[in-house]
DNA sequence: CCCGAATGAGACATTGCTGTCTCATTCGGG
DNA sequence: CCCGAATGAGACAGCAATGTCTCATTCGGG
């Protein structure tokens, strides 16, 4: 017995990731467990995205740790970030979708801060001289949340190979589509 | 009397844009119409969502004619076509998630067509030599989508200016974040 | 081995949305 | 002006998902 409460989470994340409206048998089925067991651990719907929130929000925390965004250069920080947050790219695909759908109510600080810590990046990566200026560390930070999932979904729809992920996400945040002349 | 139906699906795609979960009471109310006479020219959610898919499909075409992606050079064409597609950003971002749903379901051949004219405008743009051949056209594409709805939403959300919504999806798209050296 | 705790299956009422229907009212063309 | 067509408001049943509850079963620590 003993449910574990990661592996509920984990498969109700991949679940949901695929079809963000699946019903609560659904997820319990795809954890194994019975609907009534889900219940209990998570009083209801809202719960269970509540604390799907709170793990990505560690997760996506945890991938700007481990990037250690601070050392070496701008793109090579960004490297290590979005190699570091691909496991969980879909999960937070989800979130930012379902939190679109609660229109001005209080948004979970959690995400508040990690924005913080990615606009911070982009912006010290400006004030090295490494980014350029004309686009602001909101715009790039939204940029980056919006290419890793696209990146997830087309991941998954087959359309892109997904060890090519990080590589076209950095490449086309880096770099941009243009050919440059030195190359 | 005699309603007008474009307007309707006008003040759905404005509504459904900003909360895809909204009911079809609150479509009706949005459009100033009662909910009998939606379902009256809607014979469900279904239809109405079906209606609003070809209207998106077809505004697309439409930014994808006027922008004559064809002429001058590839960034020349895509600065047209992203300022021609900026007013529908919203129905199309709230189409795509709503497509993404429908696992494996028959996709409205619509979409291919189109899909295949962006990919082949940036296979062109390859073959000219302006863009860069180690991001796939398919990908390309799938970032160019993106970027288009995370623009739209940041918007909307009031994060970045709408007057600059064209010219950070190109720069980015094109550019990259990037700083490059003769700047 | 045994007993308590946790689980799974299912019944049940509730809720919110949908789709259909009716009927009084309003609009507008002839 | 008048009549038919369209509309708005509301009633109604159906349906799917939710949340709660019960009860038999199963697991596992002591």
């Amino acid at each position: 017995m003993t449910l574990d409460r990661e592996q509920v989470l984990r498969s109700a994340a991949a679940l949901l990731t695929r079809r963000s409206t699946a019903t609560m048998d659904e997820v319990a089925k795809a954890a194994g467990i019975g609907r009534a067991t889900l219940h209990r651990h998570f009083s209801g719907r809202d719960a269970l995205v509540r604390a799907l929130e709170e793990l990505g929000i560690q997760e996506f925390g945890a991938a700007l740790d481990a990037a250690a965004m601070d050392e070496g250069t701008s793109e090579e920080a960004l490297r290590r970030f979005v190699v570091a947050v691909e496991p969980s790219a879909g999960l937070l695909s989800f979130l930012v979708t379902e939190n679109q759908l609660f229109e001005g109510d209080d948004q979970n600080a959690g995400w508040d801060r990690l924005d913080a810590r990615v606009a911070a990046f982009f912006r010290r990566g400006q004030e090295r001289g490494e980014f350029r200026i004309d686009l602001t560390p909101a715009w790039l930070t939204e940029a980056l949340y919006g290419l890793i999932g696209t990146g997830a979904w087309a991941v998954q729809a087959g359309r892109v190979a997904a060890r090519d992920f990080p590589y076209m996400i950095v490449e086309l945040l880096l770099g941009g589509a243009r050919r440059s002349v030195e190359q």
